[in-house]
DNA sequence: GACTTTTAGGTTGATATCAACATAATTATG
DNA sequence: CATAATTATGTTGATATCAACCTAAAAGTC
């Protein structure tokens, strides 16, 4: 009996391991945004992070978590350096006492507008390479999918009222 | 002048951002991949690292980085724990003084054998889900994108001498 | 051969990620 | 009301990730 996995299952294994796929893709795209971004001194994590938080009224941990698809004891770590920066306030939620608001502050707002066009940028470049390595798959194909791996904690924020330009 | 970025301008990064989503999509497998190999004591990362080292000839540390899309720093770093355990011995490369060569050891092979059947109950089942989610998508098409995104580091390691079953 | 350039890999530091465990507050139950 | 169950979040510890910087060895150039 064979002590050993067959050479041939480890290709079989790095052709279809969806898991390792979508960890290089992430790495990948996460190494290129990281890259984008770095003049305006924020992560791709940071980037997604700070937008999340750009909405009428601060949400709590948790739900941040959700979106993000992220471990809740991550985004307290992550929301750290953040507070340092003074890019975000956390506050207790009058509400509930175990509960705590995460907000922008001002100079938050700020990165994140001057984050915005490179993220534009870059995502457009992305798009164009996608479309030049496989013209036939569309783009919303992608983006399904992923949602489906990456599971639906899209919270329906903008079931509310928008802020939308009028906050402007 | 708007000092705020939009509301419906977070919508629209939130539902396009592809670095998001696959941020998203990774840690969800992996969290799901983790959860399903904790009784054999692997990560999914350490998992893919295992099988990457299963293989004909030990590699070095670059084409290993490159086929995982992983920075090369971060697997030294994931090597050693790996080392720690036993499971994986690295030694230097008598044909080139400033690499090492890293192999699987023992008891890295039989642990390896016993995930085997794990990944592949786990990969079926996410392979399942996501026909549901998303009958008319073909999963082709999924492995197709990532690698796009994910880059071409897949190293023809079969082009040299299969070890295949003969190894066993 | 001498010197320069490139390459292989490691260390350090900071951020990123999750499980296990813990505390405190809120909700549910009788 | 008292108690139990659930929920919100944080800390700790270990692994995961990458940039900046460094040393040593190999390859390139003259």
């Amino acid at each position: 009996m064979s002590k050993n996995v067959p050479f041939d299952t480890t290709i079989h294994v790095r052709d279809t391991c969806l898991c390792l796929h979508a960890q290089r893709a992430a790495r990948a795209l996460a190494r290129r945004f990281d890259e984008a971004l770095r003049p305006v001194g924020l992560t791709n994590g940071q980037f997604s992070l700070l937008m999340s938080l750009n909405r009428p009224h601060p949400p709590s941990v948790a739900p941040v978590a959700r979106l993000l698809a992220m471990d809740r004891t991550t985004l307290t770590a992550a929301l750290k350096p953040l507070e340092r920066r003074g890019l975000v306030i956390t506050e207790p939620d009058p509400k509930d006492r175990r509960s705590r608001l995460l907000r922008l502050s001002e100079k938050g707002h700020e990165i994140l507008l001057a984050a915005l066009p490179i993220w534009r940028a870059t995502h457009a470049a992305v798009d164009a390479e996608m479309q030049e390595d496989l013209p036939e798959i569309r783009q919303g194909d992608l983006q399904a999918m992923l949602v489906a791996l990456g599971g639906t904690g899209m919270e329906r924020v903008n079931s509310g009222p928008r802020a939308g330009p009028e906050a402007a």
